[in-house]
DNA sequence: ATTATTATTTACCATACGGTCCGTAATATT
DNA sequence: AATATTACGGACCGTATGGTAAATAATAAT
């Protein structure tokens, strides 16, 4: 009878995603990510693979967790384009302001970082950018002008989108609180 | 007599701006950076001191040319605001699908890359969104209801700063030509 | 030709890196 | 207790990494 895992998958998934959001592909080391997941790396490397493969399983698990939370405000927010919108960009700035979360966006980070960027991960970007995009479709369509106008909702979820992870980049230092409320205020007139 | 140089010092700096800006600080190493300069690791040492010198230098020499020359389209194009940044996102546009030029900007890829985000790079890269934002602070005031309201401004202008870095991420992979001008063009509306 | 100074070339360094090997451990079943 | 199977811990591996040491080279001045 095999022995048990000693530990839950989903927590070294999430303490992966934790890691790698924070540091990056490159700037993880193995031990780093024995430090973060308390696994020693033939643990590590009999469930994932390798470093690659828990690069991809992190990347899974943003997707799984924040893509999906930022699908849920969009989705569920009761009302206007607008003020889904305003619930998505608040909880952005409310992370970084009160949780002191810097890292930004898992996905931006990793779209910047070209040494991550072989085909399997750019697939699973493309994947969670393609989510991203169909849930800003999904919530310009809460307002009439938008679900009229298939040009005008495609070019203004384009023009969001841009601008939502610009912010969640400049967050990582370039923009404190207040310049970030300014933009989000800025940006939701456009809407 | 002292040995001359075998080498121009300004090349070995371009040089280093373009590895360090398609391949990030950490997946760059000294080997590809002897590649790239053509210079031994101790030439380089000689003159820049230690990798992370070399990295300094690298975004230093960015900010002398590409936003130096971002600074030059926004202040010296004709015209409106909006004509002003057409001409950016123009060039941004083009040299993404003319050049096949798809690293994107060093700022935000820098940005992103959080390793590298000691105080000293942190500094570099504030004073160049400093300069980015002035720009776009300049650019927006060649309209009067701009140069007539400080607040509007200062909102629009972090506005499209997050755009503009957004679609300088996005360019790596997430959006194509035809979507980034239908991006620009909706992000223009907003001027 | 010699000299002093800096520059380049080549070899070398200690440590870090991602990954593998192998002995020991944990478990249910018999 | 013995067994088979998988899981974990620790040691080990070959190569990569950023950096240093030392010999040789280039140059103008004497």
């Amino acid at each position: 009878m095999a022995r048990p895992l000693g530990f839950d998958p989903e927590e070294a998934k999430t303490a992966l995603m934790n890691i790698f959001w924070a540091r990056g592909y490159e700037a993880t080391s193995m031990q780093d990510i024995e430090v973060a997941t308390g696994l020693r790396k033939q643990s590590l490397y009999r469930l994932f693979g390798d470093k690659h493969s828990m690069y991809l399983a992190a990347l899974r698990t943003y997707e799984d967790c924040v893509v999906a939370e930022a699908e849920r405000i969009l989705g569920q927010t009761p009302g206007s384009a607008r003020a889904r919108f305003a619930a998505l960009l608040d909880w952005v700035i409310r992370s970084a302001s009160d949780a002191g979360d810097v890292r930004g966006c898992f996905l931006a980070n990793a779209s910047a970082e070209a040494s991550a960027a072989d085909p399997e991960t750019a697939e699973v970007l493309a994947i969670m950018s393609g989510r991203m995009a169909s849930a800003f479709d999904g919530a310009l369509s809460a307002d009439a002008r938008y679900r009229d106008d298939a040009g005008l909702r495609r070019a203004r979820m384009r023009h969001l989108l841009a601008a939502y992870v610009g912010l969640r980049i400049l967050v990582k230092g370039a923009f404190d609180e207040a310049a970030m409320r300014e933009a989000a205020d800025d940006l939701l007139l456009s809407i």
